[in-house]
DNA sequence: CTCCAATCTGACGCTGGCGTCAACTTTGAT
DNA sequence: ATCAAAGTTGACGCCAGCGTCAGATTGGAG
C-alpha cells in the first residue's frame, strides 16, 4: 500500500507494471468481488440458463448483497455479455493461431474447427452455458463486437482462400454463418448425445472441407 | 376433439364431412377463439419473441379476456407448441414427398432442403416467429414428438442410402443434428442478410450434398 | 487515533404479470 | 317462454423479482 503514492520515486516506472501487489485493500475485494460476481454467474447461467437466471440468483450464489451487484454490473445481461466476451476474446487468438500454423487449406479449416470446439466445449461450466443459454448466447454474441471481429477475420481469410483458388468460391457471409451456426449447434447437441469434442470437431470440419469443394470455383 | 356431441342425428353422416356447417353456435364461438387466440399467438410470438411475450399480450392481441384464455390453453407455453407442432406437421409431408420424388441422392438432399426452407420461411410471420424465438422455437422442437418422428425419419432415410451406396456412410446423429440445426441457423442468418429463400436452400443444398462425399464409404 | 470517503448492506416500495372466481351472458333443450 | 348448463368477463389478490437508498461498515490518509 504505497509504491504509486511517493510521486517522486515512481516518476518513470508504475503504469506498465501491475504485478508485485501494490494493490490495496480496497481495490484487492473490489477485484475480488468482481470475480465472485462473474463467478456466481458462470455457474447460475450454467445451472438454470440464461432466461430463467436472476439477479438475485447471482446475488445469493456470489454471496453478495443486491446493491453491491448494482455496483457492479447494471444488469444480469451485462454480466452474461462479460462471459460470453471472455470466451470470444479466448476463442479469436486461437483461431488466428490455428490459421498461422496450418499449412493449407485442408489444414486451416480442420484446426479452426477444433480450436473453436475445444475454446466452446473445453470446460464443463461452459459447456452447459452453451447447452442451457444457446439463445442468449447467441444474441450477445451478434451484437458484441467480438464476434464480428471474429466472423470479419474468418469471412476475410475464407475469401482470401478463395481467390488464390486453394478454395473454391462459395458465399463467404452464408459459410461464416453457417460455419458459426453449425458448430454450436452440432456442438451443443454432439455433446447432448455424447460425443466428444474431438469426434464432433472432427465431424464438422470433414463436413465443411468437403461442403465447400461442392461449389464451382469463379 | 370435438363435433361429436350431436350423436343422434349425425348417426350415419358426419364424422368426414366437416363442411355443410352442422356446427352449433357453441362450437363456432369455441372454434372462433382458440383459433383467434393462436392468431394472436403468431403475430406477438413473431413481434417480440417467445421470452419477452406474456400471457397478457395473447389476451389483448386475441380481444378476448384472461379467463377465457385459460379456459383454453393453460401457458403461453401451451399455445406456442401448437404453433410449433402445426409447422412441424406440415414439413414432415413435405419432406416425405421431396424423397418420394426424388430419383437420386442429390435430388433428396436439394428437394428436402428446398422443402424445409420453404416451410420455415415461406410467411412472413412464420419467419419472423423463427428469427424471433429461435431457442423457445428449438426446444419446443426438441421435447415434442414430431421432430423426433422428423429427425427419425431423415435418420432412418440417410442411413439406407449409406447402406444402399447412394450417399457415403458418415455419423447419421450428427449429420442430422446439423442438417437441422444448421437449416434453422442459415435460415435465420441468411434471410437477416437478406438472402432469399431459394439462395438459402440451394446453398444448403449444395453444402451438404458435397459435404457427405468427405466421409469415407464402409 | 480520527475521520472522511468509498463501499457494502438489506429492508423497502414498486411494478408487472399470473391465475382465479363470483357474477353475468349466451345457448339450446324442453 | 323458461331455465340450467356452458362459457365469458375482468377485477382481485398474490407474488417474484427489480432497483434504491439511508444507515452501517471499512479503508486509508493525516
Amino acid at each position: 500500500m504505497n509504491g504509486e503514492t511517493s510521486d517522486a520515486v515512481g516518476a518513470g516506472v508504475s503504469t506498465e507494471r501491475a504485478e508485485p501487489a501494490p494493490l490495496g485493500r480496497r481495490a484487492q475485494t473490489k477485484r475480488a468481488n468482481r470475480t465472485a460476481i462473474l463467478d456466481a454467474g458462470r455457474r447460475v447461467f450454467a445451472g438454470v440458463g440464461y432466461d430463467a437466471a436472476t439477479v438475485r440468483d447471482l446475488v445469493r450464489e456470489s454471496g453478495l448483497s443486491p446493491g453491491t451487484f448494482y455496483n457492479y454490473f447494471p444488469d444480469k445481461q451485462a454480466v452474461f455479455r462479460e462471459l460470453v466476451d471472455e470466451i470470444l476474446r479466448e476463442l479469436r487468438p486461437r483461431l488466428v493461431r490455428a490459421r498461422a500454423e496450418s499449412i493449407d487449406a485442408a489444414g486451416f479449416v480442420r484446426d479452426a474447427f477444433a480450436a473453436a470446439v475445444a475454446t466452446l466445449l473445453g470446460d464443463p461450466d461452459r459447456f452447459a452455458l452453451l447447452q442451457r443459454s444457446t439463445s442468449a448466447f447467441r444474441s450477445c454474441v451478434f451484437d458484441g463486437e467480438q464476434l464480428t471481429l471474429l466472423a470479419d477475420e474468418l469471412r476475410t481469410d475464407l475469401e482470401s482462400a478463395s481467390d488464390a483458388g486453394t478454395l473454391p468460391s462459395f458465399p463467404a457471409e452464408l459459410m461464416t454463418a453457417a460455419m458459426i451456426g453449425t458448430t454450436i449447434e452440432v456442438g451443443a447437441l454432439g455433446s447432448q448425445m455424447g460425443r466428444t469434442p474431438d469426434e464432433i470437431a472432427t465431424f464438422l470440419g470433414t463436413l465443411f472441407l468437403s461442403g465447400m469443394a461442392g461449389f464451382v470455383t469463379p
